[in-house]
DNA sequence: ACCTGTCAACTAACATGTCAGTTGAGGATC
DNA sequence: GATCCTCAACTGACATGTTAGTTGACAGGT
């Protein structure tokens, strides 16, 4: 499913060049094949690519606004490191966003949806049962974008997509914890009961529990991977 | 306090020419100096400035992907029309956010705090006595981003100021309603009162009852200026 | 009045050149 | 050895040229 290209390709993409750019470097960084603190040299970049500066520097720049990589001008541009400052006000805004979307869906929810949700919920299993943890991965983000999208507000999930980028990368950090896939399955299920019983209540519950755990599993990686993270930063004075 | 330049002016701001070219524009866009539907001319616009069309270019790409225009390649780029349903999504996604931001608040509030929140309803209220509905608008959006900020995450602020442009723009076409402003600053007591209480469930209630009221009235603009609006693209079946 | 093909105007996307500012390594000086 | 200086390498920001694609108006045929 998911093709991992170890050389920096764009020809597999479609689009304008500075988006199929933007694209795989986005990939890159987002499955931790470039890690932070890699340095991103644009002229390589473009005689890797065989493109001109131009679109390089679009990519460069969106990725900059992402939030993915830190420009240092005049000097180099580098994948950011995570701060675990950053990443708890992702989680925050996620889960506030999270919440939301689930009570109304809750309420709104059609069988159709219902249906929807409930196989996604059962492939799950039956990854995790087979130990496939990357197929598992991707089924639970198809699962949230999939209650995200039955708000039927689009934006909802692309605003939740983009503001929980750091949390996404951060989160192929902590792939491999024994039995975490299993409890994250269950409480799947407490939500997906929620929304059957068209409970926002106990959706929402069911979903701030869910929600919380992932921040849980994040804190300990600043020092299991220092290296990753950048020095403390903690937030500004007024 | 605001400076309302009839022709478009870059010299009286400072940073790069992109940052400087964007600014102005977004500034006549927000402020519906530049109404939606009005073309905005790439040569027309190096030529006004003096610039290049690398800094113009820059900027309109930004006021695009904040929503703010429409590119429409190899044609014309204009300010963005309204869309009701964009409108709600961004609704929805504000509520969900400032929601979550007054129940932290709640909880956390310190004295300093309480002291500026409170400082401004009063100034709100002076506002609205002399009829100075700018000066109450711009308090207005203050009160609500003091109360972002005040849960410690800047970022909290940011993205919540980033997916509301389009409700904020829109706000511009409703300040003159009577009776209003009063009534907004009586809903901005209650939140008040709800977090000197560090009562986080008064403060949800009384945030929600406010927020609500702006789609209330924003929803008979698609009638009152047609012109405004996009015609009628409601949500994508799945 | 209605369709249709043509053409000018405009634009996005990209390539390339220039310049000033920053960084960092290495050498000179103390 | 520590400090300072210099310089090469790299970069962001901007200007400018080119190509190909889209739109809208206008003319001409029906």
């Amino acid at each position: 499913m998911m093709t991992q290209t170890f050389t920096l390709d764009i020809n597999s993409l479609d689009g304008p060049l500075g988006q199929r750019v933007y694209t795989a470097l986005r990939n890159k960084i987002l499955t931790m094949a470039y890690e932070p603190g890699f340095v991103l040299r644009k002229g390589a970049l473009c005689e890797q690519l065989g493109v001109s500066r131009s679109p390089v520097t679009e990519a460069l720049n969106k990725l900059s606004s992402d939030g993915l990589v830190d420009i240092i001008p005049q000097s180099a541009t580098r994948v950011s490191r995570f701060s675990m400052f950053e990443l708890r006000q992702e989680s925050f805004l996620r889960e506030a966003v999270e919440i939301a979307a689930i009570a109304k869906v809750a309420q709104e929810r059609t069988e159709d949806q219902m249906t929807k949700l409930s196989r996604n919920l059962k492939m799950q299993n039956l990854l995790v049962e087979d130990k496939d943890f990357q197929g598992f991965f991707e089924a639970d983000l198809e699962f949230h974008d999939m209650v995200l999208s039955f708000t039927g507000f689009p934006k909802v999930a692309i605003t939740a997509g983009q503001m929980s980028l750091q949390l996404n990368r951060a989160r192929m950090l902590i792939l491999p914890e024994r039995g975490r896939p299993a409890e994250a399955v269950a409480e799947h299920h407490a939500i997906l009961a929620g929304i059957k019983a068209r409970d926002s209540d106990a959706a929402r519950a069911a979903m701030t529990l869910h929600l919380r755990q992932l921040m849980t599993r994040l804190e300990p990686l600043e020092r299991q991977h220092p290296e990753y993270f950048r020095p403390n930063q903690e937030e500004a004075p007024r």
